[in-house]
DNA sequence: CCATTATTATGACGTTGGTCATAGTCTGCG
DNA sequence: CGCAGACTATGACCAACGTCATAATAATGG
């Protein structure tokens, strides 16, 4: 009721995060649906009216959801960099940052919803795995824009953001297995000098 | 019967192994226990009778055994590489090309089982977890070994290991959701040059 | 105030999964 | 032969899931 800052979720807008969040703690599989309108406190009830596609749509719109909210990320981390030290090595290490405090905060609770779409439904259901082909792409693609904003030559940008977003998701799968942050913060230091020397490059 | 080079293996062998390719093509919930059974050709009854500890069991022992695969097929490449070129690079892009080729002859169905594993269970069961940990340390271990072998500075054999397989994992995850290789020969190639030079840093 | 639509409530159906119980078959050895 | 032990066969149980059918309630607009 209260309008404050933030504004107010509707219970369909709140099924398709909730129905995110689950899926990257206990994969597709494990994520009923009566537990995604249960998590959300919405009624069981409006989960046939609003995603009359079933399981598939609902899974499909949160790794969309996701997607977005990674490129978001990218974004929002770009701005906040400090104005008199602009490297791509901030970036990513600000993004790597971003998921290790997440880690840590949780317990390794969660991964990547999009990771868990592709591992449990790459070779069921097609409609989810073009959602998540998709959000991978709307993820990298203002990371490498943000390369390029950075100094980095556009013939690399697309490449160092696959590489970025692959070293990520893989560091992330292993911290989750091992309940260590350790891969996270190696990736990070191992791959920043690399990203400052494609600006170098440009020359 | 017929004793060839290809030995034959046992009921409970080929199980763990049929679990394995079940998990990485389907995810770990959506195995079933009549399923691994069915592909093993192996009788359903064994299941309990080798498998006491349940699906959880058996899950366990299908993420070790791929682990103990992985570190295989290091060692393997590894032995593989020509006399007159042995470059860290070499060695990386020979194990992406393993991983390229399979993608591309099984039209992109399996994964890695020891993703799919974390991914589903890392939450979870926590024997399963645990297992996927050491599977990840098992396939690092002579991975970091190989660098060193190739004249990686001891002190960043592990960490560049680490990073090696947080690329393939997470390549390997964008790669199956495009259905489309093209995330893996990127971090192939974009690796390949920091791996080199890591060796001119001795010296 | 009514009618039409949007939303929610609830119970049932059919399937599938992991697990267990029980009994059967095979194997080797004394 | 006969009897352990290892292995296999099979059906039942119970819980959970996705989906559907049906009805009730709220919201909206004329």
């Amino acid at each position: 009721m209260t309008e404050q800052g933030t504004r107010t979720y509707s219970p369909r807008e709140r099924m398709v995060f909730s129905a995110a969040q689950l899926i990257r703690r206990d994969g597709v599989g494990a994520t009923g649906m009566r537990d995604v309108a249960a998590h959300a406190e919405a009624p069981r009830g409006s989960l046939q009216h609003y995603f009359p596609g079933g399981k598939d749509q609902l899974v499909g719109e949160a790794v969309t959801w996701a997607g977005r909210y990674a490129a978001r990320r990218v974004t929002r981390n770009l701005a906040a960099l400090p104005a008199d030290d602009r490297r791509p090595s901030r970036l990513f290490a600000a993004l790597i940052a971003q998921w290790t405090e997440e880690c840590l905060a949780t317990d390794f609770a969660f991964g990547c919803p999009v990771a868990a779409v592709t591992v449990d439904c790459a070779d069921a259901t097609d409609s989810a795995r073009t959602a998540a082909a998709r959000a991978f792409a709307c993820w990298r693609e203002p990371l490498a824009a943000a390369l390029v904003e950075l100094g980095v030559p556009d013939a690399r940008g697309a490449t160092l953001a696959t590489l970025m977003v692959s070293s990520l998701e893989g560091a992330l799968l292993i911290s989750r297995a091992e309940r260590d942050i350790s891969a996270l913060t190696t990736v990070s230091d191992e791959l920043g000098p690399l990203l400052d020397a494609a600006v170098m490059t440009a020359r």
